[in-house]
DNA sequence: CTGTGTGAAGGCTTTCACAGCC
DNA sequence: GGCTGTGAAAGCCTTCACACAG
C-alpha cells in the first residue's frame, strides 16, 4: 500500500479500470450501474469493487447502484487525471517511436510533449509522433516545463543514468521499458513494463 | 497462487528477473553468487529470493552461496524457457509493427514465427520484422504449427473475437495489449500489459 | 427486495528469527 | 564467521456475511 495515503496500490490501480468500464457507460448512456454489474465489466468481485471506493467515501445509493457521471468524476478527481500532467518520451528506439504514436495515451487524456533521443541521426530520421530533441537538452526542458512524469525507452545500459538525471530534475514517476531494475529515491514511483519478462512468465504456464 | 502447481505466480514472475541477473553475472565471469548479493540486483529482500527457491528444491550452499551456473540451469528448466516456444503476434497497427521489430523478446529466447493483419493494405505497406500474413490464415496456422503463445496488439474492439478464436485453436497463453478485459475459460492464461493505464496509475502519485 | 457499506474472517505473501551447515 | 533453508509471525488484500438504506 502507499505509505502515504494509507491506501493500497492495487485499489487505485484498478480504479482506472473501473474509469474506463464507466466511461463506455457513459458513451452508451447509462446512467446508472450496480457494483456487481461494473466488477463484472472489470473482471473483479462486487465486494472488491465496493471496498476499493470505500476508500475515498461514500458513493453509491443503496437498493440502485452507482450514478455512472458522478462516479467517473470521484475517480478522475482521485486519480488526478483531472489535471493534465506532462510527459516526456526518452529513447525513440523501436518501442520509443511506437510509443510516440500511440493513440492510446491520447484517449486516455495524456500528451506526449515531446521525445528526446540520444543518437542524433536516429533523431532526424525517425517517424515520431512528436517533436525529437536531443539528449542533452533534456534537463533543461524538464526544469522548464516542470515535468514530473517520463517514459523511459531507451537501451538498459542507459537506463539508470538516465533516471538518475530525470529524478535530479524533478520527474517524481518513470513508466520505465527497459529491462532493468531501477534504483530511485523512496519519493520517486517506478511502474516498469518488461515485455520479454511479461512473455517468459507466460512460458511457464504453457504445457 | 497458480493451482495447478501450488506456487504463488509472484514468484515465477520474479524467477524471470532472477534469471536475467543471473546470466549478466555470467557474462562477466562470476561463479558464486549469495541470496543478497542477488536479490540486491534484483530489487528484492533475500528472504524472499530464498522462499521463491525452496518452492523447487535446495540449491545453495551455506556459507557460500550460489553457483551462478547451477542457479541459472534450474530457472530455466523451471520457466520452461529451455524448450523455445512458438510465439505469433497479432495486430499490425502502431504497437504491434514495434513489437514485430523488438529485439528484447529475442535476447530472451523467444522468437515471434508470424504476425498476422486483417487490414490487407496495412498488411502489405508494414515495416515488419517478421512476415505478415492475412487474420484469415491464423487459425489454420496456429493449429499447423500448434502455437501456444499470441501476443494480441489489435484494437480494444476486436480483442475478446480474436482472442475466442485463438482459445479455440489451442492457444494456451496471452500477452495482452488491447486495452480490455478478457473473457477466457480457466485453462487459458492472459497476462495484460496497457500502456495508458500504467501511465494513468502513475499520475495518481505525483504531487 | 435490491444493492450498498463494512466489521470480521480467511488466504496469500512477505518478513523475521534462528537453526543448521560449510 | 557467513550464508542458506525454514517454521512462525506479521502484514496485506480479498472474500464473506450481514446490517442497513432506499
Amino acid at each position: 500500500m502507499d505509505k502515504r495515503t494509507g491506501i493500497p496500490r492495487k485499489s487505485i490501480y484498478r480504479l482506472s479500470i473501473y474509469q474506463r468500464c464507466l466511461e463506455r457507460l457513459k458513451n452508451n448512456d447509462v446512467e446508472t450501474v450496480s457494483s456487481s454489474a461494473l466488477a463484472k465489466a472489470a473482471g473483479v468481485k462486487s465486494t472488491q469493487l465496493r471496498k476499493d471506493l470505500a476508500h475515498f467515501g461514500q458513493f453509491g445509493i443503496r437498493g440502485l447502484g452507482y450514478n455512472v457521471n458522478a462516479l467517473a468524476e470521484v475517480i478522475i478527481g482521485v486519480l488526478g487525471t483531472s489535471s493534465l500532467q506532462a510527459v516526456i518520451l526518452v529513447g525513440m528506439g523501436n518501442l520509443g517511436a511506437a510509443l510516440s504514436r500511440y493513440s492510446g495515451f491520447g484517449k486516455e487524456g495524456f500528451e506526449i510533449s515531446a521525445a528526446f533521443e540520444a543518437d542524433p541521426e536516429r533523431a532526424k530520421t525517425v517517424r515520431a509522433g512528436v517533436q525529437v530533441l536531443p539528449a542533452s537538452e533534456m534537463s533543461p526542458y524538464v526544469v522548464e516545463k516542470e515535468v514530473r512524469m517520463a517514459i523511459l525507452a531507451v537501451p538498459a545500459e542507459a537506463a539508470q543514468s538516465v533516471t538518475n538525471e530525470l529524478v535530479s530534475c524533478g520527474v517524481q514517476a518513470i513508466l520505465n521499458f527497459s529491462p532493468t531494475v531501477l534504483k530511485v529515491p523512496d519519493n520517486v514511483i517506478v511502474n516498469s513494463v518488461d515485455l520479454a519478462l511479461e512473455l517468459e512468465h507466460l512460458s511457464y504456464f504453457v504445457k
